[in-house]
DNA sequence: GCCGTTTTCGGCCCGACTGTTTTCAGTCG
């Protein structure tokens, strides 16, 4: 059975073709599909027997004839008499950058060139020479971009957690740079995507000649790409692709809705603006030359009679009609979370590591923090915090604050608590080669929440199994927990999810406005997340304050 | 190939930047 991934993947393949094959409107209608089939929450197999894939956004009577094709046999007749129509090579071309389908199918047809090394090669022999269209500079662009295609890591999509610290330091490295009035992230870091493909800068500036050379200048910054009078493109050390951009401020609304996108959102979005005799674009709303609106994303929204939309959820994924029908349900803040179930101190803590602790879950306004004082680790080794650590949680009384115990057990049950600690609740996590979730639901009268239980197809064994047994579960980045899509299958199933805090963790540690982004993502309100509530309700009994 | 509070046909976001142009094509986001 093919996974949806596998899904989306055909379709690209069929969309990089037709492009080579230069038609016109097929590929986009392709790329739709692919886009649409990887935000599922379910199998596109599922889908499929309930007969709706015609209700996916992008699938069309063509498109639903060719998955239920390629869900039967495994294989697509059409991509297969595709395949042959072009040489493989020639798609490895257009992950060049720079070079687009009408590039690579000259080269191929005018050169006989059929893929990246053969590229190279003509470029060495000098074969492109006095084509026309191809001067030295472009040649030299060509070459120089299939070397750094060549090249680890080239045009790979960056986990967000890894993308954030940077983006954290570029725009401070803007500020402290000066001439700088206002500074924010856009692109599919702030909608917080699992994984960006570069990061987008919008900055207001009289100086706009002073803020790019600035930015030219941070230590971050590789290799200067274009510069023009309004954008600038770099590229990072580590690879990362970034483009600055100077803005003014009566159309800085207009400018970070569109390059927040996503481009399926600005599109639904421009049709209505089209529909209602109105043209929208990164300068403002208009009605005819006059400006209408465009200061404030709000503005821009509401000129086209809608809400605004959290950009975490601007995927076109039916946040744009329910946006039309008034304001959307309220996604969950971070003041909305009053407590963090599931805090990790080093394996070493001392008494002091607590009262940190402890003084960063006030200084937020945290109201209860559960912390692991021992169980079973990633390595299924047994461990405790040290005795000191123990004894101080147990004696500290912070006002305002109320500390509860956790042990984390294997999800399959072969660490039982004998020699562990004390402890409140528990927190089950996948151990070993069996990493799904147990047989048995848990005791009843404990409370119990799953971390650590894995993305995509792990929640798919999850979800069912938490449903059923009252289970929470964690979101957040990395591979050991659910992410926005995976979110959303559990919230949709009624499954509470837990957003950590990051209170335990360093300042700048992105796990915490991460994991909200995903919860935000996945359509959750304060209602669906297991610590927005009050301690006791999060957590049963343990969480009562303590009498002194 | 998809889609529809103007439509089942005729649209399909649109502007910046670059290199090669003597007015524009290709790529990108």
């Amino acid at each position: 059975m093919p996974t949806n991934r596998e899904a989306a993947e055909l379709f690209r393949s069929i969309a990089d073709i037709l492009d080579v094959l230069g038609e016109r409107f097929k590929p986009e209608a392709y790329r739709r599909a692919a886009r649409s089939i990887e935000s599922l929450t379910e199998d596109l197999a599922a889908v499929a027997a309930r007969n709706e894939l015609r209700t996916i956004p992008g699938i069309g009577e063509a498109i639903e004839e060719k998955i239920r094709e390629y869900l039967t046999t495994g294989h697509l007749a059409y991509y297969e008499r595709l395949q042959k129509e072009v040489p493989p090579g020639i798609l490895d071309l257009l992950r060049v950058p720079g070079l687009g389908p009408k590039t690579a199918r000259r080269f191929w047809l005018e050169l006989g060139v059929e893929g990246p090394a053969e590229l190279a090669d003509a470029i060495a022999k000098g074969r492109l020479t006095g084509v026309a269209g191809f001067g030295p500079k472009k040649v030299e662009q060509i070459r120089s971009a299939l070397a750094a295609a060549a090249g680890p890591g080239a045009g790979q999509r960056l986990p967000i957690d890894t993308a954030y610290p940077v983006a954290q330091r570029l725009v401070a490295g803007l500020k402290a740079a000066g001439g700088v009035e206002r500074i924010e992230l856009a692109g599919s870091f702030r909608r917080c995507r699992e994984t960006v493909g570069d990061l987008d800068i919008l900055v207001t500036s009289s100086e706009p000649e002073r803020v790019f050379d600035a930015f030219s200048r941070l230590p971050e910054v590789g290799e200067v790409r274009l510069r023009g009078g309004t954008k600038e493109t770099v590229v990072l050390r580590q690879g990362l692709q970034v483009d600055l951009r100077v803005v003014e401020p009566a159309a800085f609304g207009a400018a970070w809705l569109y390059f927040t996108g996503s481009k399926d959102h600005n599109v639904h979005l421009r049709s209505i603006a089209r529909d209602r005799g109105l043209k929208v674009n990164e300068y403002g709303i208009f009605r005819g030359e006059e400006r209408i609106g465009g200061r404030t994303e709000e503005e821009v929204y509401a000129a086209l009679g809608l809400a605004w939309v959290p950009p975490e959820i601007r995927e076109d994924r039916g946040e744009i009609d329910a946006a039309a029908r008034g304001p959307l349900p309220p996604l969950v803040t971070a003041p909305e979370l009053r407590g963090d179930l599931h805090c990790h101190l080093a394996p070493d803590a001392s008494a002091r590591d607590v009262d940190r602790m402890i003084a960063a879950a006030r200084a937020r306004h945290l109201d209860y923090v559960g912390v692991v004082v021992g169980g079973v680790g990633a390595d299924g080794a047994r461990w405790t915090l040290p005795s000191a650590a123990l004894a101080r949680l147990d004696s500290a009384r912070p006002p305002g604050v109320t500390v509860g115990r956790a042990r984390e057990d294997a999800s399959n049950g072969d660490a039982s608590p004998g020699d562990a600690p004390r402890s409140d609740y528990r927190i089950l996590r996948p151990i070993g080669s069996s990493p799904g979730p147990p047989t048995r639901p848990p005791p009843s009268g404990e409370w119990t929440l799953a971390a650590h239980v894995g993305g995509d197809e792990a929640a798919r064994r999850w979800v069912p199994w938490a449903r059923s047994a009252r289970v929470a579960l964690e979101v957040g980045p990395g591979p050991e927990r659910l992410d926005s899509t995976a979110a959303r299958a559990a919230r949709e199933a009624g499954v509470a999810l837990h957003v950590p805090t990051g209170v335990a963790l360093a300042e700048d540690d992105p796990l915490a406005p991460v994991a909200l982004g995903f919860a935000r993502r996945s359509g959750a309100g304060p209602k669906d997340v297991k610590n927005t509530a009050r301690a006791a309700d999060a957590t049963g009994a343990w969480a009562r304050p303590k009498r002194a």
